[in-house]
DNA sequence: GACCAGGCACATC
DNA sequence: GATGTGCATGGT
């Protein structure tokens, strides 16, 4: 605990705007989250548990076709039924489960209408959501910023290997202890938090791949700036 | 054919 | 509490 309050001091509100304002300069906007809807949002922070967006872009495509995408269908519809449906998202048994699982809460807490859920206060919604089974902290993190419109910061793979490969985290860091550090250097601003995040994941796509480690990592170029 | 992708729950030690 | 494992498709 000590190591990363060590870790949270060495990383100033000003570093984390400077890393921001460069990927955004390099990237530009990224117009996250890439669905049509709130609901949509939802629907795909499941379907995109560990799984490539691209699969899973035809799994809501498969939703749309049978006119299933609406919180009433997927309320009614048989696990096997949505499972055949989400098949090329991977997965597609459990993630069928934990779908149902969600939209059953969804159903029991605002009859199937995120609209619902405004005056609920944000800690409060994120500890229910955690609560369901196959929500995560990822998962519901994502709910919570790109489908409800909270400021809370969604830490993902990328986000930990970007900033543990430049020593700004552990390698071991935790999923709340990162979140806190973007959390408490950053103003609880919903589009910064939205636009930070997609930037992340856009660059760890493209230059931070698992192994080996990333030599081309735009970050890396531009770490003598930021971190002089 | 191997590796990877916007996690999570559960078993075991 | 830390670590290992199952879940699975489709692109490179």
């Amino acid at each position: 605990m000590l190591f990363f309050a060590i870790i949270f001091m060495r990383m100033p509100v000003e570093q984390l705007k400077k890393i921001y304002d460069l990927l955004y300069a390099r990237f530009g906007p990224q117009h996250w989250w890439p669905g049509e809807t709130p609901f949509e949002v939802v629907v795909g922070a499941i379907l995109t548990q560990n799984t490539n967006w691209g699969n899973v872009e035809k799994a809501i495509a498969n939703l749309k076709k049978a006119k299933a995408l609406t919180p009433e269908k997927l309320h009614s519809i048989k696990p096997a039924g949505l499972a055949k449906l989400i098949r090329p998202a991977g997965y597609y048994n459990i993630k069928a489960s934990r779908l149902k699982n969600l939209i059953d809460w969804l159903f029991k807490n605002c009859a199937g209408k995120l609209a619902k859920l405004k005056n609920i206060p944000t800690y409060q919604l994120r500890e229910e959501l955690l609560g369901v089974s196959g929500v995560g902290p990822e998962t519901a993190d994502s709910v919570l910023l790109y489908a409800l419109n909270r400021p809370v910061f969604v830490v993902d793979a990328y986000t930990k290997r970007i900033l543990s490969r430049h020593h700004l985290i552990d390698f071991n860091a935790e999923y709340e202890q990162i979140r806190a550090i973007f959390e408490s250097n950053l103003p609880a601003d919903i589009k910064l938090f939205n636009e930070y995040h997609a930037l992340l994941v856009h660059t760890g796509k493209e230059f931070c791949k698992p192994t080996p480690r990333c030599p081309d990592c735009p970050l890396n170029h531009l770490s003598h700036t930021i971190f002089a």
